[in-house]
DNA sequence: CGCACTCAGATTGCATACAATTTAAACAGT
DNA sequence: ACTGTTTAAATTGTATGCAATCTGAGTGCG
């Protein structure tokens, strides 16, 4: 465990609610893959990198546990998931179920300056594309998803916009481990392209896009059952 | 806070999580309303009814936080949950997006037994439809959003399953609030024609009915905004 | 040399103690 | 009487201590 910000940013409202802080720290960490799955997150270390005590490190390890992108298994300890091909499979089965209604949602309420927010988001996430090296990568992954949180929450529905953020966390975490290549680059353009069928109105169009971007990230992905068989196999061979 | 069957039904392997017991008591109380909304729930008061400590009491009520049965305000602790119209109408919007999916996996995954678990499940509901008295009414809505969280349990994503936890309880809740009459005496056929029409292997038809369904299931409720001019309105008067 | 066992260290599960905050009740002033 | 203030009770937020459990190194035995 390095480097984690320690998110001084707002000591406004927000900021008395610790084990929220902690968990947001920690998921962002999960998500760009500062924190590597399986990595074990003991409620000690956790609290005296927080400077908190075990009960509110623990609290928000429950949150995360929650959310899928920790596991835990009892008097042993949290653990930063691992997902399962299957698990990959239906995180994105379920996108398919959700996304197309985030995006009718989002062509009706869209306005311009949200517009215009989205074509800055998808121009830095294109700068990142075009750097080299694995924090830039790190970054785009993030950015990738962003574009389909920020949807959510202009499609003005609070439970869709949480089980994205699940979800979109979710399948961060198995891009970065199941992913083949060079990621996004068809993906990137794909976000222009439903932006611009919303704005245009178009939201049957936008919907089936974002089907079909769905259907490419997956694809790219390489979801072999390997461990299914694996003891076996390895038994067999030696 | 009155009678909560303290579950002591499995003492063996799932015995040993007892914030997850607790959980689970208290989210069946909500959603048959032996707790209705807005009760508070503290964190002692629930501590001694299960006979555990303010610790993992806690736990539970974060747990129900998350699933949205309960709202949590800071320094001032957890109620059950008061949805608001505009909450209840995610909710279903939710449904809407996801439940045809469930539908259609459904489909492809149910064996002949389910089927026969099924039809039992939906007989039992008739029974509690025909009685009479408030206790019927709620054994009548527990048994109608089983039915569906059965579906979601053989479409084999235990992630969509999940989403459909909460919103199974959540709508009940919902129904308990704005319903308006005999709820579900046309939704109960319908969860029969659903049936047969995956049993057939019709997907698509048996999706769109659930669809349709859905809508009865909304339409049936009262959802007018009457607290957002409440104050305004009652000064005007006097 | 390998295997099982034991025991110490570390970690989680839970309960409890204390501090911070809210709530409402008593009280005083007008 | 009524309003505003003060104060005490109750409740939540957090830290910490103890018991239960797991892990792994060391040890003894075959």
């Amino acid at each position: 465990m390095t480097l984690l910000e320690k998110t001084s940013a707002s000591p406004d409202l927000l900021t008395e609610d610790r084990s929220m802080a902690i968990r947001e720290s920690l998921r962002n960490a999960i998500i760009d893959r500062r924190l590597a799955p399986g990595t074990k997150l003991s409620e000690a270390e956790v609290g005296a990198l927080f400077d908190v005590s075990r009960t509110v490190a623990r609290a928000a390890l429950q949150m995360l546990t929650f959310e899928g992108l920790v596991k835990t298994e009892r008097n042993r300890g949290a653990f930063v998931s691992n997902p399962t091909p299957d698990e990959a499979r239906q995180i994105f089965a379920s996108r398919r179920l959700i996304e197309p209604g985030i995006v009718t949602g989002a062509a009706e309420r869209i306005t311009a300056e949200d517009i215009a927010r989205f074509r800055e988001q998808l121009i830095e996430e294109e700068r990142y594309m075009n750097e080299r090296g694995p924090a830039a990568r790190r970054a785009e992954i993030k950015a990738s998803g962003d574009f389909h949180l920020m949807l959510a929450s202009v499609a003005g529905n609070a439970i869709l916009q949480r089980f994205m953020d699940e979800l979109v966390a979710r399948s961060s975490l198995v891009i970065a481990l199941y992913g083949r290549s060079g990621v996004s680059s068809c993906g990137h353009s794909e976000h222009f392209a439903i932006l611009d069928l919303i704005e245009r109105g178009d939201a049957k169009r936008a919907a089936d896009l974002m089907l079909h971007h769905i259907d490419h990230i997956e694809a790219d992905l390489d979801l072999q059952p390997k461990q299914g068989v694996a003891l076996k196999d390895a038994l067999a061979i030696t």
